[in-house]
RNA sequence: UGGGCUAUAGCCAAGUGGUAAGGCAACGGGUUUUGAUCCCGUGAUGCGCUGGUUCGAACCCAGCUAGCCCAA
């Protein structure tokens, strides 16, 4: 049994079952324990409640039935600077963001990090569901959670070694029921606390449109075919995501009653493009070209080879072969087999097996010669 | 102002005397650290209106109203 008790480990905790969990792990391990909540966001309402004020009265909780120190520590300006400025500048230019790519890069895996380190942290845990592992050299590789169903590597593949060499994951080998069976076992406040999810900053589901409306000025326009037919009106073109079928209220044409779907945007004309049924043509796309590319380990592995990629979260590996261009800026992804809403903002993430490669952000789709009418 | 056709939930639409299918939209919920996708659930005491026939009518009959079509 190697002595943990030197090694200083501040565990990110949210106030969830998994971070609390991970605190414990850690714990009984031996390690030198630190809880620390991060606050990136202000959602304080008119009423003067804040979720995160109740999520810090839980790490509270949690780290005294620990018995371990804990700590809160503010990322208000530089989540706001790094990661909620980039989100509303990607919906001005009519992408669909995923700012919890960023918020990890930025502010988890750096901010964060860098405050632990000042505390004299050797690591730090958070409760995401992946797994590292070290090659011979030492390279740290991130890779997929056991729990499949739960794997967050896609938020993760913007991270680096650099950043990965000081990083924990200590229940990306456990199933989330394992997880929940510990924290009962172990009498944590957090135990039955219910799964938080949804962007951090947007809350309640079902505020979105709201939530948009008071950064970005809504501009409603023309919902059309690509045949040009006027299908309706669109509440501005940030609300809508290739791919989306809710909230268009549109329907039942007569023909074969097939829902609508969101197929491409023209934001010079201020159109939201809408096309008839899930496997509609123009959702397919053969390639993307994708950059702010992001590789999480610098292993060459050559200009041009085959691997797998998702495009969204929680979407199964398609097969795909990826193009890099001779500056490295620049990526073009082939698919296998032709992928559905295939959308810019988002991020493309390479797997090679379980293991995470690394991931770039969508800038185009296209089927065959043609782009397709995504912005 | 002659003839014909149609009128069922927001939109399509089944139903032809026995007590209102289904799809799309919408809404609610589930899955989900992205907005989505996906999955599950919910809708007309009433079938343009008014009468009539019948034990019983969305379905039959009459009149009215509206829309469409063909003739003028």
């Amino acid at each position: 049994m190697q002595d943990n008790s030197q090694t200083r480990v501040v565990v990110g905790m949210s106030g969830g079952v998994d971070s609390s969990v991970v605190a414990l792990r850690l714990k009984q391990q031996g390690y030198d324990v630190i809880g620390v909540f991060m606050k990136n966001w202000d959602d304080t309402d008119e009423n003067g409640v804040c979720t995160a004020t109740e999520d810090y009265k839980d790490v509270a909780k949690v780290a005294s039935e620990i018995g371990i120190p804990y700590y809160s520590v503010n990322f208000e300006k530089e989540y706001w600077d790094r990661v909620f400025t980039y989100f509303l500048d990607e919906y001005k230019k009519g992408r669909t963001p995923n700012p919890d790519v960023i918020c990890n890069k930025e502010i988890k895996f750096k901010a964060f990090l860098d405050y632990a380190l000042e505390l004299g942290a050797d690591y730090i845990a958070t409760g995401h569901y992946a797994q590292l592992t070290r090659d011979e050299n030492g390279n740290a590789h991130l890779m997929r959670a056991v729990d499949q169903n739960k794997d967050q590597t896609y938020f993760l593949s913007q991270l680096s070694k650099d950043q990965l060499d000081r990083v924990m994951f200590p229940i990306g080998d456990l199933v989330k029921p394992q997880v929940r069976e510990i924290a009962k076992n172990a009498g944590l406040a957090t135990a039955d606390k219910k799964d938080s999810m949804g962007i951090c900053f947007i809350g309640e589901k079902g505020h979105f449109k709201d939530f948009l409306n008071t950064y970005l000025p809504a501009k409603p326009g023309k919902m059309m075919t690509v045949d040009g037919e006027i299908k309706g009106d669109h509440a501005g073109l940030m609300y809508y995501t290739i791919g989306q079928r809710r909230g268009l209220g549109i329907g039942g044409d007569g023909e074969d009653n097939e829902p609508w779907f969101v197929i491409g945007k023209d934001l010079t004309k201020n159109i939201l493009y809408v096309g008839k049924g899930y496997h509609n043509p123009h959702l397919y796309a053969t390639h993307l070209s994708a950059s702010d590319i992001h590789w999480v380990n610098t292993i060459d592995r050559g200009s041009d080879f085959h691997c797998t990629a998702k495009f969204r979260y929680r979407q199964k590996d398609t097969g795909v072969t990826v193009h890099l261009s001779d500056d490295g800026q620049q990526v073009t992804v082939e698919f296998d087999d032709p992928a559905r809403a295939i959308t810019p903002g988002q991020a493309v993430v390479f797997y090679n097996g379980d293991e995470c490669l690394g991931s770039a952000i969508i800038d185009a789709a296209y089927n065959k010669d043609r782009e397709l009418q995504l912005i």
